[in-house]
RNA sequence: GGCGCGUUCGUCUAGUGGCCCAGGACGGCUGGUUCUCAACCAGCAAAUCAUGGGUUCGAAUCCCAUACGCGCUACCA
C-alpha cells in the first residue's frame, strides 16, 4: 500500500478557526494511525483576504494543540515550496497544458457583464452559471484580445449530460449531473490560481493520499474529479467531514461566534487536550461509549468510516464538563504549572501559597480562568461583599477563632462549640465568616482556607467586618 | 430556484430487520456526604426514533413521497 499522506491547507486570513483544528485532528490521527505523514500547505492565493502575521498564528495554534505537521512552509520538506504563492509558475504550466488539451479556455468577460448575467438568471429562476460566451471565441479572436492586453481568466470546460461520480470515504457514493457544474474559473486575472486548480495540482504533486475537508466542499468535488481526469491523474481518496453547527443549530460555526476561534479557548483557560477530546467526540463515538480518553487512544481506535454524516451543534456546556474532567485529572503540581503558563501573573504570586490553594479549588474549576475568581481572596482582601453581614454573629466567630490553635480541625471544634453556646446554627456562623473573609457566599472549604490565609490576616479581615 | 447531504430525549449520541415498552453522556430536577459552592454517590423526568405511505411474520433500522434543516450555487477558501 502507498504511503498515507494527509494535509491541511489553511488560508492566512486571521485567527485559525476551531473547524480547522477539527480537520487537523482527523488528518493527524489518520496519518499517525497509518504511519504516514501529515502535511501543511498554506493556501495564500486570495490576496484580498491575506492577513499579515496570520501564518505564524496558525503554527502557534497547531503547536498549542500538539499537532505539528511533518512538512510545512516553516519546517520544509521534500515537496517544497509549501506556500501556494511561491508555486505560481507551476500552476501556470498546468493551466497551459489544460488549454493545450482543450479542457480550459480564455474568458474575457468583465465583472460587470458577469454580474448582469447572474442577475437576469436569478430573475428568470435559472441557476446562476457562466453562459459560456467566451467558449465560442475562435483561436484568432483569442489571440487578438490577448495581443490587445484585455484582462482574462481561464475557465475549465465541463462535459454535457454526464454523471460525475465519486466515492467518498465518509459520505459514500455521490453523483452529480455535469449540467449543474459551472465552468469554474481556475486561473484568476491576477495570475493566481483559484482553490479548485491549486488544490488538485498541489495534492497530486505532494502525493497526498487522503483529502479530509469539511462537507461544504462536497458540491465542488465534481470539478476536482474532472480536473484529475483532464490531467490524467489518480484522485486521492476524499472524505468530507460533517460540518459543526452553531450552538443554536442555525448555520455552520462562524467567526461571528466568538467560540469559533482557537483564541477563545486559549484565552478562556481550556486545556488543548480537553478541546481535542471534545472535538474527537464530535467526529467519532468511542466503541465503549467512553467520552474521556487521550489522543493516543483516539488515534489507535478511531475508524474514519464510522464517522456520521449529520452536522452536530457545538455544545460549550459539554466542553466545560470535559475540560473540568481534565483539570481534575491533573496532579496539583502540573495544574500549578498550567496555571502559570495560562496566566503569567499567577507566576508572580507567592509560589508556596498558590500550591496550597490548588487542592482546595481544583475540583471547583472547569477552566483555568476560574482560578482567579475562586482563589483571589487568598492574595488580596475582598473589594466588595456579596451581601452585608450580621456584626453580632460575626463577633462570636471572631472570639472563637482568636483562642484556637490554627489548624482547621481545632478551628472547627471552636466554631461549632461557640455557635452552640450562642444558640445559633453553625452553618450561619460559617457563612458570616465566609462573607467577611472572602467577600463571597460560595467558595472553597472555609476553615481549610483560613488555615492557609493565616490567623493574623483572618482576624484582621473579621475586624474590618465588624 | 437548482443541486447535494441530513432528520433518535433540550443537546451530543448508541443502534445496520427480532436481544429496544429505545441504552449512554451533557444539561435539568430530587436526595445523600458537607460550613457554602463544586465534586462524588443514588435516583427522577425527558425521544409515538420528522410525517405519510409501503416491503416484511416482524422496522428506529429497507424502499418511496412529503416536510423541515444545513451546505453549495464568486476572478473566497
Amino acid at each position: 500500500m502507498d504511503t498515507v499522506r494527509t494535509r491541511i491547507a489553511p488560508s492566512p486570513t486571521g485567527f485559525p478557526h476551531i473547524g480547522t483544528i477539527y480537520q487537523v485532528l482527523v488528518d493527524f490521527a489518520f496519518s499517525r494511525q497509518n504511519h504516514g505523514q501529515f502535511v501543511m500547505r498554506l493556501e495564500d492565493t486570495d490576496r484580498a483576504r491575506f492577513v499579515e502575521g496570520a501564518e505564524g498564528i496558525i503554527y502557534d495554534a497547531f503547536a498549542w494543540f500538539g499537532l505539528a505537521p511533518d512538512e510545512s512552509p516553516k519546517v520544509g520538506g521534500p515537496y517544497a515550496p509549501y506556500r501556494q504563492s511561491e508555486r505560481l509558475p507551476l500552476y501556470r504550466k498546468y493551466v497551459d497544458s489544460l488549454i493545450g488539451k482543450g479542457y480550459a479556455y480564455h474568458c474575457f468577460c468583465t465583472r460587470g457583464r458577469l454580474d448582469e448575467m447572474r442577475k437576469t438568471q436569478e430573475k428568470n429562476h435559472q441557476p446562476p452559471m457562466y453562459d459560456q460566451t467566451c467558449l465560442k471565441l475562435t483561436a484568432d479572436e483569442v489571440r487578438a484580445r490577448l495581443k490587445d492586453g484585455i484582462p482574462y481568466v481561464i475557465r475549465m470546460k465541463v462535459p454535457e449530460h454526464e454523471t460525475i461520480a465519486f466515492d467518498d470515504l465518509i459520505a459514500g457514493h455521490i453523483e452529480f449531473d455535469s449540467d449543474v457544474i459551472d465552468h469554474q474559473v481556475i486561473l484568476k486575472s491576477d495570475g493566481y490560481p483559484t482553490y479548485h486548480l491549486a488544490v488538485v495540482v498541489d495534492d497530486h504533486l505532494m502525493e497526498i493520499s487522503h483529502v479530509f475537508r469539511g462537507k461544504e466542499w462536497i458540491s465542488s468535488t465534481p470539478k476536482h474529479v474532472l480536473l484529475y481526469r483532464y490531467f490524467g491523474w489518480d484522485m486521492p481518496v476524499h472524505g468530507h467531514l460533517p460540518l459543526i453547527l452553531n450552538e443554536d443549530g442555525k448555520g455552520k460555526l462562524s467567526k461571528r461566534h466568538g467560540h469559533a476561534s482557537v483564541e477563545y479557548y486559549r484565552k478562556g483557560g481550556y486545556l488543548p487536550e480537553a478541546v481535542l477530546n471534545y472535538l474527537s467526540n464530535i467526529v467519532w463515538h468511542h466503541p465503549e461509549g467512553k467520552e474521556i480518553y487521550p489522543l493516543a487512544e483516539f488515534i489507535r481506535l478511531f475508524d474514519i468510516r464510522s464517522i456520521g454524516s449529520q452536522a452536530p451543534r457545538f455544545d460549550l456546556k459539554k466542553l466545560d464538563w470535559v475540560n473540568g474532567q481534565y483539570i481534575r485529572a491533573l496532579d496539583d503540581k502540573e495544574l500549578h504549572e498550567r496555571l502559570v503558563a495560562f496566566d503569567a501573573s499567577i507566576g508572580t504570586l507567592e509560589h508556596s501559597l498558590v500550591s496550597r490553594t490548588i487542592p482546595l479549588v481544583k475540583e471547583r474549576m472547569s477552566t483555568l480562568k476560574e482560578y482567579r475568581s475562586l482563589a483571589g481572596f487568598f492574595f488580596e482582601r475582598p473589594k466588595g461583599f456579596e451581601r452585608p453581614f450580621a456584626a453580632d454573629v460575626l463577633s462570636i466567630g471572631k472570639k472563637a477563632l482568636e483562642m484556637t490553635d490554627w489548624d482547621h480541625e481545632a478551628m472547627e471544634r471552636a466554631v461549632r462549640s461557640a455557635s452552640e453556646k450562642a444558640g445559633i446554627k453553625a452553618r450561619d456562623l460559617f457563612m458570616e465568616i465566609r462573607v467577611a473573609v472572602t467577600g463571597k457566599t460560595v467558595g472553597p472549604p472555609l476553615l481549610e482556607s483560613l488555615e492557609i490565609l493565616g490567623k493574623e490576616e483572618t482576624l484582621k479581615r473579621l475586624e474590618i467586618g465588624l
